[in-house]
RNA sequence: GGAGGCAUAGCUCAGUUGGUUAGAGCGCUCGCUUCACAUGCGAGAGGUCGUAGGUUCGAGUCCUACUGUCUCUACCA
C-alpha cells in the first residue's frame, strides 16, 4: 500500500465506516457460546443536532463496546432516539410561532403529524452523526421512545403501576409552568438566586385594633390566603390562635391558626397561608381543613378568584397593582430588598409556579426503597464511587412523581374517563367501552407522560419488555449504563427503580458518569452564550479519531473537562505520529518475508521493547476495567511515541540498514509485532486510523474491530532482559545531554570513552550507541586519565567521556564566547548605568526598575558562567 | 440549611490499593531542513502538590480543621 506522507483521515473514515456496516460488524448475535456485553444509548433527543457531551458518551460507550467486543464478547450497543416530549413540543410550538401558527389552529392530530415528520428528520440526522463519530452500535436494532416496542411497555408499566396502587390522580402542589402550560417534575425545575422584594403586609383583626404582620415575596398570592398560621409555642400569638382576620383588598375572613411548621425566629413568626400556591401552604391547609383558593389560571394571568380587579392581568401585573392597592390602603408596612431562590422551568425558562392541580403521580417511597438496596448492597456500582451518595441523598428524600403533562407529543395517558357512570377505565390496549358500566361514552385523558417516564424503560423496552424475547433473555440486564452525572436523578434513578419494580432485575451492574465538557475557559456550552461546539465540524476539520481521543485523553471518571481546539491538535498529531510510523514499517516490509515473533531470535532492543509492550496492554486491559480510559489511552500515547517512537524505531534503524541479514528480519518481526499489537490496543479509541493501517501488516486477516484484544502474557515481559538493556539507553541520553550543553550540534559526530564494570551489553550495541548519540567511534576506557580534555558525566552504570576536541573547534569556540562575553558585560554596563542614576531609580516606575535589576543579575550571572567556560577551554 | 467536587509547572489537566528523583499536553528557552513524521527530532528551564495540624518507617495520596472555588440538593414565608 501506498501512505501519503501525513495522516489524513477525510481519505478513509467514510469510506471505512461503509464497509463495517456492510460486514455486520456491528450486530450482535444470540450466540450461547459467548458472553453477552450490553449497553444502552443515552437516547439523544430528536429535539436538535449532536453536541460534545454525545460525542464524549458516545466516544466512551463504544470503546467500551469495542473492547468487549475484540475480547470475544457478544457485545450489543443499542442505540435510538428519545422523542423528549416537552422538549420537541416546545420546539415545534416555535416553529409553529414563525409561520403563525398555534397548536389551537393545528389541532391534536395535526400537531402530531408535524411531530413525527420532526422525528423523521432530526432522529434521521442523529444517527447520521453519530455514524460520523465511529459509533458500532447495532442499527438494526434502532429503538425510539415512542415506537410500538416503547409504547407498549410504557402502557404496561404504567397499568401494573396503577393496579398495584402505585399510581395514583389525585389534587396536589405541582411546578406549573406557564409558559409550556404544563405540570412539571421536581426534577424538571431549575432554581436560582434572583433578586426580588420582601413585602410586610399587615392583617387586621377583625372588630378590633389589633393585627398581625406577614411578610412575603409574591404579595399576589394574598389573594388566595386563607389562613395566617403561628407557632403553637410562640408566646406572641397565643392569644391570637383561633382569632379572625380580615385579608386585605379581599376582605375574606381568615383564622390564625398555630401550626409547627412556622419558625418563630423567621420574620415576624407569623405566615399567610395560601394553600393553592405554595407546596408548605399547601400541607398546613391540609392539616387545618383550610379551603383552598386558587387565584391563577394555566398561562399565568390572574382567574376570578382573585377578584373583578385583578382577573385577567399577569401575574406581574397582578403583582404590582396588588402592591400599589395595599400601599394605598395602608396595609403595606414596608418592603425591603431580598434576594431568594426561584423556580424556573428546565425547557422554557419561565418561572414556574406551585399551583393545585389534578395531576397523576407515582408513589415513590415503596419504589425508592429497592432502589436505594440494590446500590447498597453492590447490586450496582457507581464509577467514580462517590455519585452512590449523591443518589442515596436524592432517593431518600424522594417525593412522588408527577408523571402527567399537559401536552400533545408523547405518551398519552392509558386512562379512560366514562360519561356515564364517571368511572376510571385504566388499560393496555384502547378499550371501546367502560369497564365498569360498559358504556360507550369515554374519553381518553388529554394529557401525555413525562417524557423520563419512557426514558426510564429505555433497557428493556429496547430489548422487547414486556415480551420475553430472545434479545430479552441474552442481553438483559445490561452490563453498564454510561452517561453525565447531570442525568443521574433525571434517568439512572429512575431506571434502577423500574428495572427492579418491572424485570425484577437491576437494568444494569456499573453506572459509569462521565462529567460536562466546558468550554476553553470553563464555562458551560450553552446556546445563549453561543460557545457550542459542533463535533461535525471538529471531525471534517481533523477526523474523528482525533476529536475521539482528546475526549478520553487525560479525563478522570466523573470529571469536567475543557474542549479546546489545542487538545484535539494535540491528539490529531498523534494520529499523524502513529501514521508515520506505521509508514515507516510498512515500507520497511515490502517486498520482505516477514516471519512471526515466536521464530526470530530476539537481540537485547527486542527483549525491552516487547517488555514494554507487555506492560502496556497490561495496564491498558486493566484500566479498560475499571473504566480510567483516560490512564489506558494515556498508557498508549507514551508508549507508541516514546518507546516505539523515539526508541525503537530509531534502535531498529541500525539493524535494518545493516548488513546482518538476520537481525534485519528478526526486527522486521518485531516491528510488525509490536505495531500490529498496539494498533489493536488503540482501536477502541480511535477505531478509523487502526483499521485503516492494520489491514496492511503483513500476517493480519480481516478487520481490526473483528480481530482479538491483546492478552497480557508474562512469557513477553523480559523483566530483567528489559532492565539490562537501559544502560544503552542511559549511555546515548548522557552524550545528547553533554553536546546539549556546550552547545555541539546533535548531527556532529564525536568519539566516546566509556568507562564500565559490564561492557557486555554497551559493546553489544555499539552500533545503536553511535547511531542514536551521533558518535564516531567509542572505546572501553579503564579509567578517565585519557591523556586528552574531555567532557564526562556519570550515570548509573558507567561513566562517559567526549573529548573536548570533538565537540567544539576550540580556536572558534573561544572566539564565540569571546564576542557571547562583550556582549553581556555590554548589558551589565548599560544596566549598572542605568542603576546608577538616580532620576530613574526614583522616578521611574517600580516594576520597571524591579525589572532593571533582575536583567542585571541575570546578566552578570551568565558572565559567570561564560568565563567559566572559557577557563575550561584553556584548561 | 444539607451534600459533594475541585485546589499539583505559566495554562489545561493526569497521578490507580500511601512507597525510589511528582508526570503529560500546550506554552517557554537552546540546538537541529538526521533518509517515517517540522502535525517533527534532541536537550532544557519551570512545582514548599491551597493553609495548619494529625496518623505512618514513609503522605500529592489517609484523617481533622480552615481558606478559596465550582456544582448538586432542599428551602424560611
Amino acid at each position: 500500500m501506498e501512505m501519503q506522507k501525513n495522516y489524513d483521515p477525510r481519505t478513509f473514515e467514510d469510506k471505512l465506516y461503509a464497509e463495517w456496516t456492510e460486514k455486520g460488524y456491528f450486530r450482535a448475535e444470540r450466540d450461547p457460546a459467548k458472553i453477552p456485553f450490553t449497553i444502552v444509548i443515552p437516547p439523544p433527543n430528536i429535539t436538535g443536532q449532536l453536541h460534545l457531551g454525545h460525542a464524549l458518551d458516545n466516544t466512551i460507550i463504544d470503546a467500551l463496546i469495542r473492547f468487549k467486543r475484540m475480547q470475544g464478547y457478544s457485545a450489543l450497543y443499542l442505540p435510538g432516539c428519545d422523542h423528549a416530549s416537552i422538549a420537541t413540543e416546545v420546539k415545534i410550538v416555535e416553529e409553529m410561532k414563525k409561520e403563525g401558527l398555534t397548536k389551537k389552529d393545528t389541532g391534536r392530530e395535526g400537531f402530531l403529524a408535524r411531530a413525527w415528520q420532526w422525528k423523521e428528520k432530526f432522529g434521521g440526522r442523529i444517527v447520521e452523526q453519530l455514524k460520523k463519530i465511529g459509533v458500532s452500535a447495532d442499527w438494526s436494532r434502532l429503538a425510539f421512545t415512542m415506537d410500538e416496542n416503547c409504547s407498549r411497555a410504557v402502557r404496561e408499566v404504567f397499568v401494573n403501576l396503577y393496579e398495584k396502587g402505585l399510581i395514583y390522580r389525585g389534587d396536589r402542589i405541582i411546578n406549573w409552568c406557564p409558559g409550556c402550560k404544563t405540570a412539571l417534575s421536581d426534577a424538571e425545575v431549575e432554581y436560582s438566586e434572583d433578586a426580588g422584594f420582601f413585602w410586610h403586609l399587615k392583617y387586621p383583626v377583625k372588630d378590633s385594633d389589633e393585627s398581625i404582620v406577614v411578610a412575603t415575596t409574591r404579595p399576589e398570592t394574598m389573594l388566595g390566603d386563607t389562613a395566617v398560621a403561628v407557632n403553637p409555642k410562640d408566646g406572641r400569638y397565643a392569644h391570637m390562635v383561633g382569632k379572625t382576620l380580615v385579608l386585605p383588598l379581599v376582605g375574606r375572613e381568615i383564622p390564625v391558626v398555630a401550626d409547627e411548621y412556622v419558625d418563630m425566629e423567621f420574620g415576624s413568626g407569623a405566615v399567610k397561608i395560601t394553600p393553592a400556591h405554595d407546596p408548605n401552604d399547601f400541607e398546613v391547609g391540609l392539616r387545618h381543613g383550610l379551603p383552598v383558593i386558587r387565584v391563577m389560571n394555566d398561562d399565568g394571568t390572574m382567574n376570578e378568584n382573585a377578584g373583578a380587579a385583578y382577573a385577567g392581568l399577569d401575574r406581574y401585573a397582578a403583582r404590582d397593582k396588588v402592591v400599589e392597592d395595599l400601599k394605598a390602603c395602608g396595609a403595606l408596612i414596608k418592603v425591603e430588598p431580598h434576594s431568594h431562590n426561584v423556580g424556573h422551568c428546565y425547557r422554557c425558562h419561565n418561572t414556574v409556579e406551585p399551583i393545585v392541580s389534578k395531576q397523576w403521580f407515582v408513589k415513590m417511597a415503596p419504589l425508592a426503597k429497592p432502589a436505594i438496596d440494590a446500590v447498597a448492597r453492590n447490586k450496582i456500582k457507581f464509577t467514580p464511587e462517590r455519585f452512590s451518595k449523591i443518589y442515596f441523598n436524592w432517593m431518600e428524600g424522594i417525593k412522588d412523581w408527577c408523571i402527567s403533562r399537559q401536552l400533545w407529543w408523547g405518551h398519552r395517558i392509558p386512562v379512560w374517563y366514562c360519561d356515564d357512570c364517571g368511572e376510571m377505565t385504566v388499560s393496555k390496549t384502547d378499550p371501546c367501552e367502560c369497564a365498569h358500566c360498559h358504556g360507550k361514552n369515554i374519553r381518553q385523558d388529554e394529557d401525555v407522560l413525562d417524557t423520563w417516564f419512557s426514558s426510564a424503560l429505555w433497557p428493556f423496552s429496547t430489548l422487547g419488555y414486556p415480551e420475553k424475547t430472545e434479545d430479552y433473555d441474552y442481553f438483559y440486564p445490561t452490563d453498564v449504563l454510561s452517561c453525565g452525572y447531570d442525568i443521574i436523578f433525571f434517568w439512572v434513578a429512575r431506571m434502577i427503580f423500574s428495572g427492579i419494580e418491572h424485570t425484577g432485575k437491576v437494568p444494569f451492574r456499573d453506572v459509569l458518569l462521565h462529567g460536562i465538557v466546558r468550554d476553553e475557559q470553563g464555562r458551560k456550552m450553552s446556546k445563549s452564550l453561543g460557545n457550542g461546539i459542533d463535533p461535525l465540524e471538529v471531525v471534517e476539520e481533523y477526523g474523528a479519531d482525533s476529536l475521539r481521543f482528546s475526549l478520553v485523553t487525560g479525563v478522570a471518571p466523573g470529571n469536567d473537562s475543557r474542549y479546546s481546539k489545542g487538545k484535539v491538535e494535540a491528539a490529531r498529531n498523534f494520529m499523524n505520529k502513529v501514521w508515520n510510523a506505521s509508514r515507516f514499517v510498512l515500507m520497511n516490509c515490502e517486498g520482505e518475508a516477514i516471519p512471526p515473533l515466536s521464530a526470530v531470535k530476539l537481540g537485547p532492543a527486542d527483549k525491552w521493547i516487547v517488555s514494554r509492550l507487555e506492560g502496556c496492554i497490561r495496564e491498558v486491559t486493566l484500566n479498560m476495567g475499571k473504566f480510567e480510559l483516560g490512564i489506558a489511552a494515556g498508557a498508549l500515547y507514551d508508549f507508541l511515541w516514546s518507546d516505539f517512537c523515539d526508541w525503537y524505531i530509531e534502535l531498529a534503524k541500525s539493524a535494518l540498514y545493516g548488513q546482518d541479514k538476520a537481525k534485519k528480519t528478526a526486527t522486521l518481526s518485531v516491528l510488525c509485532f509490536v505495531l500490529d499489537n498496539a494498533l489493536r490496543l488503540l482501536h477502541p479509541f480511535v477505531p478509523f486510523i487502526t483499521d485503516e493501517i492494520w489491514r496492511n501488516i503483513p500476517g493480519t486477516e480481516g478487520g481490526i474491530m473483528v480481530a482479538s484484544f491483546p492478552r497480557y502474557d508474562s512469557k513477553l515481559a523480559y523483566k530483567k532482559e528489559a532492565k539490562a538493556f537501559e544502560p544503552v539507553m542511559d549511555v546515548i541520553k548522557t552524550v545528547r545531554n553533554i553536546k546539549a550543553q556546550v552547545g555541539c550540534p546533535p548531527a556532529k559526530k564525536v568519539r566516546l570513552y566509556i568507562a564500565a564494570a559490564n561492557r557486555r551489553m554497551l559493546s553489544l550495541n555499539a552500533g545503536a550507541i553511535a547511531r542514536l548519540a551521533g558518535a564516531s567511534g567509542i572505546e572501553f576506557v579503564e579509567s578517565g586519565d585519557l591523556g586528552e580534555k574531555t567532557l564526562s558525566q556519570v550515570t548509573e552504570t558507567c561513566t562517559v567521556f567526549v573529548p573536548l576536541g570533538e565537540l567544539v573547534d576550540v580556536e572558534k569556540e573561544r572566539e564565540r564566547l569571546g564576542k557571547e562575553l562583550e556582549r553581556v558585560v555590554g548589558e551589565i554596563g548599560r544596566a549598572d548605568g542605568k542603576l546608577q542614576n538616580r532620576g530613574f531609580v526614583e522616578k521611574a516606575p517600580r516594576a520597571l526598575v524591579d525589572a532593571e535589576r533582575a536583567k542585571l543579575e541575570k546578566f552578570i550571572e551568565m558572565k559567570q558562567k561564560i568565563e567559566k567556560q572559557i577557563r575550561d577551554l584553556e584548561g
